[in-house]
DNA sequence: GCAATCACG
DNA sequence: ACGTACGTGATTGCT
């Protein structure tokens, strides 16, 4: 017997497409082609395939209006129009099937249903077929018999329709489906039935007559209201009994031979996914080694041995090749060159033993300058008159960048194994041939090479030239000696409050498993929510979330403040947190870290952020605990070098200062001017108290609006901030927007610009896009009109302290100090300082954080020193 | 691979 | 009626 698939095609896109449009964010590629239905498409077929692993397949679509329309004008009436972002993916849908091995059908004015239905009645007249029918589509039911059934798709699984467990469920035959519809009628398809009759009614008088024909022709045995409601909607009854049969003989050629499945198209499947930019799905194929494509773009290159093989006469690109995921922690394996006309793989062993040409004076181009510039370093050798990064480049120009340049090639022409694809995941990493590394590599140079201009070309049409070549570029080599250089920790000290915190970790611990009287993990929310609310019967304060949901309650901290009175196991869950947080993360995960030069070596992440900031990871040196002394005390372990201090010089207020000059607030650049303390002077200006009347109570809310202010405020955010309820937050706004006009101006005037012209820039032009703005979905709209208020703020700070980083690397290079900028923390700047340089470095520091971009309201610097990072905050 | 939690500005 | 302040990264538990 040979299985026979027909699948639902219609069915199952509008599915996928409802699956995640609800929340108004529709998955698009870069284009802004929508690709959400057809993503779970290729899924939901490569999972039917995986579960039948069929022989012949059939994919079915509707097409145009239906014989059904003809006969009631209000079929499918109560539906709406299909969104025009799921009608684009349907040619695209046709394709991709058909690229993935399926034949499909479409006939003019018949459902997909209907060609279902004929195919199904084919394998039942043929004795050497079953057909299995793929749907969430309860109206196919209809179709099974001993030959046919339906794999009726549900949310997370689906349940197999056979002939046997159909009458089980429904206790009539399979085809007598249809005569239930003409009886209860269908909502979704707008079939009437018979008016006052339900599932139970019907079911029972199917039950009793059998079929809808037999029913009416004994209709006089029938009792009371309900033979009155039968023989009043007898017509309608009749006509949905027409509606709602699917139609079994469309014209069409049903020879299983034809539907016969004959796997993936490999080379037309992938040009499809890259267009949609399915790359995850790329990465999964297994691409057989022939599969030749016509049109890639392909280079000559040459394997060097001996760097007196190469002669470049004119600028060119270089890229990096690395074996493994880590720069800090991989090895190289060559560089690749191109110059517009010939390339040149260079292993790393044979540059080694000549490098002069990475210090020629030609310019020269490459992806990723940092991670260049660090791994050389550790050859001791350099890199020079390197004046662009696309990698920077594509960030500017609002690029998602991904440290593997295969994704930008890939959506520039080129064809190009992912970096995953060539090396294998972190986890396995498999050395390719040489041939391989080495083309690859020397297509990546090329073109870098051929696009640069392009690149440089938008970039002027951005106008962020002036951002590129005077801020990120030279921005690059700031962070990579920051990087270089590291900070120096000291492991011992680590260890032993290491140690004390275990020893902590375990006596919270038993207190905590003999108050609640069992052992489990406290770490699990979900253990920790069982415990508390449902043992210990402590009033959940908070709403309960939907069943459904992972977990049924939340353990945040603020959940358990809000319990502490009720027992006091509740303190001592928060004292494991804190002290588990503590070692797991800033303990171990710091010691982790420390390299064999007693260092921790962070990376900064120059091409992630939205809003123009850096990040910093392996380890995150952004985020050291400072707000509570006990985890402050982590800052200890952060040392300076020999005959050194550590200085630390962080700017007061940057962002609210910022935003006083970008929106002009004539108080607010008041008291800035002054030296007021901002928050107390706004109290002063909201409460109409003089500003020794301010109480630490009119303050604290005074900060809670200013920085609610910075964020995009809303009414219950500041609510939840101040403790207090909505009504009294949104007064509260209300009162500082009108004490501030100014303010209520610029904010309406940057929402407004935001959504006229679909992104915001900061004072150095650096802009951001917003998509959320032409959001269908209210909350994501809103929220991004909050990032349109915060980014020109935030990202403004960013590009200030940027460009003091900058002043203040060349100026030590300038005097030759050998003090060394180390961790920027958005604020904050922290240095190595020589103890004879400690004067010389703390002015230059200060008066370049202060004076290295003017605003209408003075920057102000605060400068600490010690012999660690605790006290030097 | 994602959700929950919590560390920072 | 909805569900809610901006930007990050690391760890753990669980599917």
């Amino acid at each position: 017997m040979k299985k026979v698939l027909l699948i639902d095609g219609n069915n199952i896109l509008f599915r996928s497409y409802y699956a995640t449009a609800y929340t108004g964010n529709i998955m698009k590629n870069s284009k802004g082609f929508p690709t959400n239905a057809l993503y779970g498409l290729i899924n939901m077929l490569n999972k039917i395939i995986n579960e039948e692993n069929p022989e012949y397949v059939m994919i079915a679509f509707d097409k145009g209006k239906t014989f059904r329309h003809e006969k009631y004008a209000d079929y499918k009436g109560g539906r709406g129009e299909t969104p025009d972002e799921l009608k684009l993916q349907f040619p695209i849908a046709k394709q991709l099937v058909e690229a993935m091995g399926f034949k499909y059908f479409e006939i003019d004015n018949y459902e997909a249903d209907d060609i279902i239905g004929t195919f199904a009645k084919a394998a039942t007249l043929n004795d050497e077929y079953n057909a299995t029918i793929i749907s969430s589509d309860k109206d196919l039911l209809q179709l099974i018999n001993d030959e046919v059934e339906v794999k009726l798709l549900k949310t997370n699984d689906a349940i197999r329709m056979t002939r046997e467990e159909f009458i089980k469920t429904y206790g009539i035959e399979p085809a007598r489906m249809v005569d239930l519809k003409a009886l209860m009628g269908d909502a979704s398809d707008n079939i009437p039935g018979v008016s006052g009759v339900g599932e139970k009614t019907a079911l029972k008088l199917l039950q009793e007559y059998g079929t809808l024909g037999n029913l009416y022709n004994n209709i006089e045995s029938v009792s009371g209201k309900l033979k009155d409601k039968l023989l009043t909607d007898r017509d309608k009854a009749f006509m949905s009994y027409d509606l709602a049969t699917i139609y079994k003989d469309v014209p069409i050629d049903t020879d299983f031979s034809k539907i016969k499945y004959t796997g993936i198209d490999t080379l037309r499947y992938i040009d499809l996914l890259n267009d949609l930019e399915f790359y995850s799905l790329i990465k999964k194929l297994d691409i057989k080694e022939n599969t030749i494509r016509e049109n890639v773009i392909d280079i000559d290159y040459k394997i060097i041995n001996d760097m007196d093989e190469i002669t470049l006469k004119d600028d060119f690109s270089i890229y990096l090749e690395l074996f493994g995921y880590n720069y800090h922690r991989s090895e190289p394996l060559g560089i690749s060159i191109y110059n517009g006309d010939v390339s040149y793989y260079i292993p790393f062993e044979v540059l080694k033993k000549n490098p002069t040409i990475l210090n020629s004076s030609h310019k020269k181009s490459t992806y990723d300058l940092k991670k260049l510039i660090y791994v050389l370093s550790k050859y001791n050798l350099t890199v020079s008159n390197v004046d662009f990064d696309m990698m920077v480049a594509s960030y500017i120009l609002n690029q998602t960048v991904k440290d593997d340049i295969s994704y930008l090639m890939n959506n520039n022409g080129y064809t190009i194994d992912f970096y995953e694809k060539e090396f294998g995941s972190a986890a396995k990493l498999t050395m390719p041939d040489i041939e391989v590394i080495a083309k690859n590599a020397c297509l990546k140079a090329k073109f870098i090479y051929d696009a640069k201009d392009e690149f440089i070309k938008k970039l002027e049409e951005e106008k962020d030239l002036n951002l590129f070549e005077k801020l990120e570029m030279p921005l690059v080599e700031v962070l990579a000696d920051m990087e270089i250089t590291g900070i120096r920790v000291n492991r011992d000290y680590l260890t032993k409050i290491g140690e004390e915190l275990k020893d902590r970790t375990d006596s919270i611990s038993k207190e905590i498993y003999a108050m609640s009287g069992c052992e489990f993990n406290i770490s699990s929310p979900k253990q920790l929510g069982d415990v508390l609310f449902d043992q210990l019967k402590i009033p959940y304060p908070k709403r309960m979330k939907k069943d459904g949901e992972r977990n049924k309650y939340l353990t945040s901290k603020e959940i358990l403040d809000k319990i502490r009175h009720y027992h006091p196991i509740v303190d001592l869950v928060e004292e494991y947190r804190m002290v588990t947080k503590l070692y797991n993360t800033y303990i171990a995960g710091l010691i982790d870290e420390i390299e064999e030069d007693g260092k921790i070596h962070t990376c900064f992440n120059q091409t992630l952020t939205r809003t123009g900031r850096l990040s910093s990871s392996n380890p995150n040196l952004q985020n050291i605990p400072v707000r509570t002394e006990e985890g402050k005390i982590i800052r200890k372990a952060f040392v300076p070098e020999e005959d050194s201090i550590l200085l630390s010089s962080d700017y007061s207020q940057i962002e609210l200062r910022v935003f006083a000059h970008m929106s002009n607030a004539t108080n607010m650049i008041e008291a800035f001017k002054h030296g007021f303390d901002i928050h107390a002077k706004t109290a002063s200006d909201i409460f109409g108290v003089p500003i020794d009347k301010v109480d630490s109570n009119m303050r604290r809310q005074a900060k809670a609006v200013n920085f609610g202010i910075l964020y995009g405020i809303s009414s219950f955010g500041l609510s939840e901030d101040l403790n207090i309820d909505i009504v009294s937050a949104k007064k509260f706004i209300d009162n500082y927007l009108d004490t501030f006009p100014s303010i209520r101006d610029f904010m309406d005037e940057i929402v407004e610009n935001a959504h006229r012209d679909g992104y915001v820039k900061t004072i150095m032009n650096r802009k951001r896009i917003i998509d959320e703005l032409n959001n269908k979905n209210y909350m994501i709209r809103q929220s991004g009109e909050r990032m349109a208020k915060n980014t020109p703020i935030q990202g403004s700070a960013a590009d200030i302290l940027k460009k003091a980083m900058i002043e203040i690397y060349q100026e030590f290079k300038k005097r030759k100090l050998k003090s060394k900028m180390l961790i920027q923390v958005h604020d904050e700047l922290v240095f190595n300082v020589l103890k004879e340089e400690e004067e010389e470095v703390e002015k230059i520091v200060v008066d370049i954080m202060e004076n290295t971009y003017k605003l209408n309201v003075p920057l102000v610097v605060d400068v600490n020193k010690g012999n660690d990072w605790y006290e030097a905050k």
